[in-house]
RNA sequence: GUGGGUGUAGCUCAGUGGUAGAGCACUGGAUUGUGGCUCCAGGUGUCGCGGGUUCAAUUCCCGUCACUCACCCCA
C-alpha cells in the first residue's frame, strides 16, 4: 500500500523550496523595512470565529472549511490569515499597548475547494494587517507595499484595482438601492445570483455569468453614493496614490467574497502566463468594524493577503537561486573515509558548505557525483596524500589542482570559495 | 457540487487486438587516482483498478478511482 498527498495539498520538493526561500526573504525585507512585525498564530481555531469574522453567508464558511469536531467544541483549519491576527490583537489587548499596530504573517490556509491551476486546498499566504490608523495614507501606503513586494519579487503585468464599499451606512444605503434594482430584475438573473439577492446583494456585482453582468450593468454604483467621510477617505486615497505614482484602476465591481470589508477596497492581478484562470495575486481591504464585533474596542483595520504559489506561478520563467558554494571530499579507502569525516567537520566550522562522500567508489564516480552536485570544490584524499599531509584541492571550473598542506587547507578552501558565485561575501 | 481532458519505465511521452518502446535521468565502462562533451553497455513496467467482449486486451466496451483544467468562488 502506497500513500498519496491528499488532494489539493502539495509537497514542495528541495528542488521548488529555493525559490520559495527567497520569496519569503524578500516579502520579510520589504515588510520589515515598513516597519511591520511578524505574527505567528496556530494553524486551528473556534469554527465560530470564522463565521464569525468572515461572513456565515460566504463561500469560505457555507463550504470551504476543514472543520474537526472534537469533544464537543468544533475547530477548524485557517482559511485565511485575518480573523487569526484580529483574535490575537484583542485577545492580548494589543491595542492598549501602542496606538498603532503593524504585523505581519506568512503560512499555510486552508480551503476545501476543488484543486485547480492557483488554486489548492493546502496553500500558503503572505499578508499584513495594521490596527488603529483609520486612513487614508495607511491604505495607499499598504498598496505601495504591495505593489514594490511584487516588483521585488519579479512579477510582471501587474494591475491594482481599487474601489470603495464606504462604511456602514453607505453600504446599507446602497445596498437598498441595489435590491431595488435588482429585484424586479430577478427573473433574469441566474439561480446563485437570486439566492444571493437575498443573503448577500452586493455579491451579485462580481458574476461572471453574462445574462447577471447585464443585469448589474444598469445598476447604480457604489462610488456615486459615498458622501461625506467616506467620499473624503476615498478622494484621499486616490490623490495619495497618485502622489505616489502609482497606477490603478477604479474599478466598481470590485466586490471581495469575504464580509467584514468596510470602505477601502483593492486586489492585484497579473496577466503572467503560467497563472491559469486565478490570476488574483492579492486581495485587501479595510474592515473597521471587526475588531469591535471580535468584542475589542473599536479599533480601524486594514490588511491584505497574498498567495504564494500563485506569485509562484507568475515568475515561473525566473532563474532558479542559486545555493551557496559548495565542497564535496572525495576519499579514496577505508582510511581516507575516516579521515575525511574530520575534515568535513573543521571546513563546517569555518563556515563551508561541504558533503563528504561516505560510500566509496572509484574516484571518477566521486568526481562525477561533485560535478553533478554543482560543487565548486573536489578535495581529493588518497593514500598518497595522507601519507604525505596533503588533500588535493581541486577546483572544478578551472580544473587546476593544487596539493595543500592539512594545516592550511580551512583557510585555502575558504579562500577559493568565498570568490566563487553564490557565496554570501 | 458541475463539466471537459488525461491515466504506459523515476520524469516527459510514443505505440499496437497477439503479454511494449524512445528521450531524459540513473549505474558501470572507454587501459590501473581525476568530472562536465562523446561513445558503449545495463536494469526496471501489476501498460491506474475492476469487470465484460474475444482463441487472445495494454489496445474495444462498461464501471470505478486518481490526477488535471475550467465553472462556482477566491490568495
Amino acid at each position: 500500500m502506497q500513500f498519496r498527498q491528499v488532494q489539493g495539498m502539495h509537497d514542495i520538493l528541495p528542488e521548488q523550496v529555493g525559490r520559495w526561500q527567497r520569496l519569503e526573504a524578500t516579502f520579510r525585507r520589504v515588510v520589515e523595512a515598513h516597519a511591520f512585525s511578524e505574527l505567528r498564530t496556530p494553524l486551528v481555531e473556534p469554527t465560530a470565529l470564522f463565521v464569525r469574522s468572515i461572513g456565515d453567508a460566504t463561500d469560505i464558511v457555507e463550504k470551504e472549511m476543514f472543520v474537526l469536531e472534537r469533544e464537543g467544541e468544533s475547530l477548524a483549519l485557517r482559511p485565511e490569515g485575518t480573523a487569526s491576527a484580529a483574535r490575537a490583537f484583542v485577545e492580548h489587548a494589543v491595542h492598549a499597548r501602542e496606538p498603532v499596530t503593524r504585523w505581519y504573517y506568512l503560512g499555510a490556509m486552508f480551503r476545501a475547494e476543488r484543486p485547480q491551476r492557483g488554486r489548492q486546498r493546502q496553500f500558503h499566504q503572505a499578508g499584513c494587517e495594521v490596527y488603529g490608523d483609520p486612513g487614508p495614507w495607511v491604505d495607499a501606503e499598504l498598496m505601495e507595499l504591495v505593489l514594490t513586494f511584487l516588483r521585488e519579487a519579479g512579477c510582471p503585468e501587474l494591475e491594482l484595482h481599487v474601489s470603495s464599499l464606504g462604511g456602514p451606512e453607505t453600504r446599507a444605503r446602497y445596498r437598498d438601492a441595489l435590491v431595488a434594482h435588482l429585484t424586479p430584475r430577478a427573473a433574469a438573473l441566474s439561480e446563485t445570483s437570486q439566492r444571493r439577492l437575498a443573503t448577500n446583494p452586493l455579491r451579485v456585482l462580481d458574476s461572471k455569468d453574462p445574462a447577471d453582468q447585464a443585469v448589474v450593468a444598469g445598476a447604480p454604483s457604489l462610488l456615486d453614493l459615498l458622501e461625506g467621510d467616506d467620499r473624503a477617505h476615498w478622494d484621499e486615497l486616490l490623490a495619495s496614490l497618485d502622489s505616489l505614482g502609482v497606477p490603478y484602476v477604479v474599478d466598481p465591481a470590485l466586490v471581495r467574497g469575504l464580509d467584514y470589508y468596510t470602505r477601502t477596497l483593492f486586489e492585484v492581478r497579473s496577466s503572467a502566463g503560467g497563472l491559469g484562470a486565478q490570476n488574483t495575486l492579492v486581495g485587501g481591504g479595510r474592515y473597521d468594524a471587526m475588531i469591535g464585533e471580535l468584542g475589542g474596542p473599536p479599533v480601524p483595520a486594514i490588511g491584505f493577503a497574498l498567495g504564494l504559489e500563485r506569485l509562484l506561478l507568475a515568475t515561473e520563467g525566473a532563474p532558479a537561486p542559486t545555493g551557496r558554494p559548495r565542497c564535496f571530499v572525495a576519499p579514496l579507502g577505508a582510511r581516507a573515509r575516516r579521515e575525511a569525516l574530520g575534515l568535513a567537520r573543521e571546513l563546517r566550522a569555518s563556515g563551508a558548505v561541504v558533503e563528504v562522500d561516505t560510500r566509496g567508489g572509484s574516484l571518477k564516480s566521486l568526481l562525477r557525483r561533485a560535478d553533478s552536485l554543482g560543487s565548486r570544490l573536489c578535495l581529493v584524499l588518497g593514500d598518497g596524500e595522507l601519507d604525505r599531509g596533503v588533500v588535493q584541492v581541486k577546483d572544478l571550473a578551472s580544473h587546476e589542482r593544487a596539493d595543500v598542506p592539512r594545516g592550511a587547507l580551512v583557510e585555502d578552501v575558504r579562500r577559493r570559495l568565498a570568490g566563487a558565485p553564490g557565496s554570501p561575501e
